[in-house]
DNA sequence: CTATTGTGGATAAAAAATATCCATGAATAG
DNA sequence: CTATTCATGGATATTTTTTATCCACAATAG
């Protein structure tokens, strides 16, 4: 049972971009650049991000990736899930029909209780993981780390992030 | 995320460990073909489990597996640790630090927060592993699986399982 | 002794995760 | 408009993990 590195990797960029002020965004190569990553593969997971409508993606020279929605409501669990995809850990092969005694279909109708104890660890799992949003880790953040650390991520962001042209406000100067 | 195959067929293996009588045993050939796997690689998490002491085995022609203990006493997550191995799903590669920012290594003594989270999941995932013992899915099994199904496994326990030779105790009835 | 069984190591084959590259299209700064 | 920047998606390569097989060995019932 282990989760893939994508997982780590989309968690501490989406906490990134809890950080970045209004709709400004931050490019894939600038967070691949803060957490030493590979850029290539990173764009794969924030790709996957995005088409779970976690992130939004702006192309353009100024472009890059910003939260979909505010930080409160993103959780751990939509991160994960997104990444690893939503199968649950444990797939049942149905072992239990596949021996010499030839039953009648009709008798495996009632699910393996197997199966229904181990989803049934996976739920808590998956509940655990909804508790946590993505506000409360940026806030455990600012307030448990070392001083230093959330001063040169503050920093970063602060660098690296890029604001967007104003398009909706007051004055729709765009028709 | 994802887990072996070989759980399933573990735990398919100590329930069945679970209906052979007193100290008898059943071969790993036997549950193999009982669930129509691979013999060679089964023996491979059955010998997981025997290290992990939730099996004993018996070499010898009489030989197989057997319950090490009573069934009460085996939780799912014995068995899924044994065979998964007990590192945690989540492996934190730190790459908090491993940015271009150069800091020195006494800001990161406190542990990662995405990872504290992750792990906190997880405990509550075994937590629910522990709660589920093999009596409970045996229990489970007999009462509210299709009686077809309940007859044919007992009728296969009954005829592959393999008495021991007595050796301590006092009334050698068997013979 | 002989046949059967688990143990452990070596090894091979298959599948998945990881990583890179490139062509494409979209948006926009200038 | 033009050139640049960037995300997207496909193709592909590399590495690791999982799955599976085989064999020499030790133990033991008959």
């Amino acid at each position: 049972m282990k989760l893939g590195e994508g997982v780590e990797a989309a968690i501490h960029c989406a906490a990134m971009l809890a950080g970045v002020d209004g709709n400004s965004t931050m490019s894939g190569a600038a967070m691949a650049e803060a957490f030493g990553l590979s850029p290539s593969y990173l764009l794969k997971h924030l790709n996957q991000l995005t088409t779970a409508r976690i992130l939004e993606s702006v192309p353009g020279p100024a472009g890059g990736y910003r939260l979909a929605r505010p930080a409160e409501r993103i959780t751990l669990l939509d991160i994960v899930l997104a990444v690893e995809g939503r199968e649950p850990a444990f797939r049942c092969g149905e072992i239990r029909q596949r021996g010499p005694v030839k039953l009648d279909a009709s008798a495996y109708v009632k699910p393996c209780g197997i199966n229904a104890a181990m989803l049934k660890a996976e739920r808590a799992y998956r509940a655990a993981l909804a508790e946590a949003t993505l506000s409360d880790i940026v806030a455990d953040f600012m307030n448990d780390a070392d001083p230093r650390t959330v001063a040169a991520s503050c920093a970063f962001v602060e660098r690296r992030q890029r604001p967007q042209k104003v398009q909706s406000s007051s004055q729709p100067s765009k028709a």
